[in-house]
Parts: C-alpha cells; sequence; structure tokens
DNA sequence: CGTCTATTTGAATGTACTCAAAAGCGGTGG
DNA sequence: CCACCGCTTTTGAGTACATTCAAATAGACG
C-alpha cells in the first residue's frame, strides 16, 4: 500500500511517531475505483473518510427534477465524505462517484472514532482539516449569494488551478452553479474578451 | 458571570470536571454588546469565539455593490465567529453586529488554543461543533444551488423556527440570498396559497 | 468505427433584480 | 407617553441574468 501521500497530508498538520505512524497505517483499507463507479450512493451510510491518492472522485446529490449539483471534488491529497452521513451514521443524500479511474485510501467510522482514543492527535487532525473545509464551504456560499456567475467561475479557477483543464465542462457548470448550457455561452463571452 | 448555558452547552458533547469547568470559565470575558454594535469590522483580526447567552447576534459581509448577504446568526446557545479570520488570525471579511441588546461570553484565541493543550476533550468539543457548523453549511450549500427561493425559506423555517418570527424580514431575504422587495413578493404569494 | 455523452447554438421563457415611491412600524428623544 | 423620524416593508413597472427545450456538432471510450 502506498501510503507516503497520506502520511504527507497528514504531517502538515500534527507530527507522528514511526509506530503512530505504523498504527495510522494498518487502520487504512486501499481500494481501486474504476471510472463512474460509485463508492457512495444516495440513502446509504457513509462508513469511509475517503483519501484520493491518484484519479478524482465528486461528491453530489440529485435533486427533485433529477439534476446533478456537485458538493466537492477530490483530486489527489484530498479528503472527501458525505460529513452528515459519516458523523451521524444515518442514511446519506450524496453520492461519491469516480470521474477516473482512481486510487483511495479508506479509513472506517470505527477506526477513525478509535484513532481519537488512541492518538488523540488526530482529534487535532481532524479538527483543523475540517475547520479549513469550512472556511471553504463559506466562501463558496457566500460567492453564491454575492457574485454573478462569471466571477464564481473565476474564483473556482484561482482556487482549483489543476482541475479547470481536466474536469468536464459539466461537472465545472454544476459546481459554480449553472446549466452546462449557460456554462457554455459564459465562456464564449469570456474567451472573445480575453482574445482582445 | 452567568455561565451555567455554556456548560450545558458543552455537556452536549463532553463531560468536565468541576475543575476542569472552573478552569474553562476562567478563560471567559463577559461582555454586552447594545442593538446595531459591532463585535467585529471587516479587515479585523477575529480574536475571540464568541457565544450568545441573551439577544441575536448576525456575521454578514459587504459585497463590491454595498450589499450585505447574511453567513449566520447566532441567537442564545450558539457560537459565532469569523472563521476564516479566527484560524488564520488575519483580516476577515466579516461583521458580526448585534441586531438587538445581546449578551455574550468571550473566548480568546490564545485561551482556545491553552484549552486545547490544558483540557484536550475540548479538542473534540470544538471539532463536534466545527462538523455539525460544516454539515449545516453544506446543506445550505445544496440549497442554494437546487431550491427556487421559495423552497429555501421552507428549510429555513424548519432549521431556525424560533428566529422567523422575531427577525426582520430583511435579514432573512438576505440569509436566503433574494433581496427584500422579491421576498417581500413571495411572502405575499405564500400567504395566498396558505389561507386557501 | 460506432455509439454514447459532452458541448455548442438558438429561440422562447421565467425567476429574480432594479429603480422608484408609498405605506407601515418601531425606536428614540422630548 | 406620545410624536416624530428613520428604517423596514410593500407595491408596481420595466429589465436582466439564467433556464428550458430542441437540435446540431464534436469528442471520447470501448
Amino acid at each position: 500500500m502506498d501510503t507516503n501521500l497520506i502520511l504527507q497530508n497528514i504531517a502538515k498538520h500534527i507530527q507522528l511517531t514511526p509506530e503512530e505512524q505504523a498504527h495510522f497505517t494498518s487502520m487504512l483499507a486501499q481500494k481501486s475505483v474504476k471510472r463512474k463507479e460509485m463508492l457512495l450512493q444516495e440513502g446509504e451510510v457513509c462508513r469511509y473518510s475517503t483519501f484520493v491518492t491518484q484519479g478524482c472522485l465528486r461528491s453530489y446529490s440529485l435533486d427533485h427534477n433529477g439534476f446533478e449539483h456537485v458538493m466537492a471534488f477530490a483530486p489527489p491529497d484530498w479528503w472527501i465524505a458525505d460529513m452528515y452521513s459519516f458523523i451521524s451514521q444515518k442514511p446519506g443524500m450524496l453520492f461519491i462517484e469516480a470521474l477516473e479511474p482512481t486510487e483511495v485510501l479508506l479509513l472506517s467510522k470505527e477506526n477513525q472514532e478509535r484513532l481519537y482514543v488512541d492518538i488523540p492527535k488526530f482529534e487535532r487532525f481532524f479538527r483543523i482539516l475540517i475547520e479549513k473545509s469550512l472556511v471553504s464551504n463559506q466562501q463558496r456560499l457566500l460567492d453564491g449569494l454575492s457574485l454573478p456567475a462569471q466571477e464564481r467561475f473565476r474564483h473556482f479557477c484561482q482556487r482549483y488551478p489543476s482541475l479547470v483543464n481536466c474536469l468536464p465542462k459539466k461537472q465545472i457548470a454544476s459546481y459554480i452553479g449553472v446549466t452546462p448550457e449557460f456554462f457554455s455561452k459564459m465562456m464564449k463571452e469570456v474567451n472573445r474578451l480575453r482574445s482582445k
């Protein structure tokens, strides 16, 4: 199992002894996910914190009209889960799907809870992780309330420069909250202005 | 200082010994905030986690056109802060203002960090607090992406039943992301349908 | 290479916004 | 305690940003 990336990810916020590292990695399961394969479906209980080592995942919900709305993307070095379902262990509303062939490490709810007890530093680690996630979410929320679609797209480009050129435009449109049709027209306008 | 409410709030997630309770409350400062008084201004560093014991606060940002967008309301028993500024200790973009005469307890950034060291259970407490906040934010984000204004209002009523009848409509409109004018027209329509 | 999905384009439509002005309500001071 | 002033709320007309629906085109995967 390749645990380099996840150990580096954790080392950004807490320091682990070699024994603690070993204890932690022994709790992980590895999984390969095929393109378009679902890691989680609406109505299921989210049992894992998922860390992406290769590829890309996305989480999304389906509304009453059958439209998808992207909650998050997870390229390598990112964590993803249906937080509501994971913390409550009740059925959630999110799907988690691979946008391309993807490699993930899974940390089960039980193991994560055990980790908080065995190595209290992990309480800190996940607190910090969630704090950052919350800040990012709040910014996205304010963008949605205050900015037109074009500005929201510009913010998306700044925040996820590595994703802009590899995600299907339909997915980006969904993330910033517009239809693919409108996104296409908007891009034409943006490119027209940039080429001058 | 009246610390009953905040100790009850904490007891929902972690158990403290009387000594720990005393240590914790010794870190708090009490403050009375007048109606319309600002606890935090855009560009300032957010130094405190704020817990409301009486009254009501709101946090909001100002966009480039001078329009306000409400990030959060904090009635009694709620915590509020500019999370971005609080965790980074850099100037933030939020205002925090009292909507009515309000009593708060303040926990400084330094004391909160010290608390994590002195009583590690608090690491858990704030992790859980932030997890809940994140879940609530994600739901609001999805509502914004998938629901028309009328449905967003219905969700707001379900989530904050105690606030619906005491907040100015303008503030609710801002929270759900519509203009006061549109909100007024929407309410007329809602009431017309309900009265049938 | 063929099929399926993503993307583009266009026309008609709708939801929510802007601007302006009147009416209502509440807090503050006299 | 009342009256005034300012802010909130309402109402209306015109507008804009974004959607819907339909169809053509382009791309990507097996």
